[in-house]
DNA sequence: CAATAGATGTCCT
DNA sequence: GGACATCTATTGG
């Protein structure tokens, strides 16, 4: 399969919004020391904007952990979550302003093996289907935060192959219960490696969103 | 299959 | 202190 060319700035340039959409088939790559690579391709995402209530640069200023956010488009903004587990991001619109979309599942192309290492499992939809899995199948920790995906050696974002229109679907997003009546969750419809357990994921989304922790 | 408890960093909207 | 862009293991039907 041809993965294509690194996404160059220019494409992260631009609003949330719409680079998420425009990721899905996009191919997120790896290369290892030894020369392995990993690949999979991106089929579930979520829109971050500034001033959005679920986003981490609500208030417009960064923080010690959101500066990259704030940053450049192009890199990548990785965080710590619930304690234990780490989610990636792309940073996108003009530098100061933070924005960014959350890469929340792909399909395992190259390298599963060595994926399945790094999550514990042999399992291939489990692999990447979940923000902190895709994360923990690529390796990606605190010191992949800021990593720049255009020019970086290692990790990079090809063009793959963009779905059309009609072949992403959209929803609010994932968790999100304040301002979360935007619809800014995109994903590849009828993919089976989008993130499980979310009824609405599926073609026959009904509304169904209760409460989800006590 | 569904529900739930537990792990516990980071920011406070 | 409380909420959170989550995942896993375990329990119960």
């Amino acid at each position: 399969m041809r993965l294509g060319r690194r996404l160059p700035r220019s494409f992260f340039a631009r609003p949330s919004t719409e680079v998420a959409p425009d990721l899905l088939g996009r191919v997120l790559t790896r290369t290892l020391a030894d020369g392995a690579r990993l690949a999979a391709r991106l089929v579930e995402v979520e829109a971050y904007e500034q001033g959005d209530p679920a986003s981490h640069s609500y208030t417009g200023r960064p923080t010690a952990r959101t500066e990259v956010m704030f940053g450049p488009p192009g890199r990548l903004y990785v965080y710590f979550t619930y304690g234990q587990h780490f989610c990636s991001n792309v940073v996108t619109g003009p530098d100061g302003i933070g924005s960014a979309v959350l890469l929340r599942a792909a399909e395992p192309l190259d390298g599963l093996e060595i994926m399945a290492a790094n999550r514990g499992t042999d399992d291939v939809r489990l692999l990447c289907s979940g923000p902190a899995r895709l994360t923990q199948a690529f390796g990606i920790a605190r010191a992949e935060n800021g990593t720049d995906l255009v020019r970086d050696p290692s990790l990079n974002l090809l063009s793959g192959v963009p779905l059309s229109p009609r072949a992403i679907g959209k929803s609010t997003r994932v968790g999100v219960t304040v301002g979360g009546e935007r619809p800014w969750r995109f994903f590849e419809r009828g993919s089976s490696f989008v993130s499980p357990g979310r009824p609405w994921t599926r073609a026959s989304a009904s509304r169904a969103r209760g409460s989800r922790r006590s």
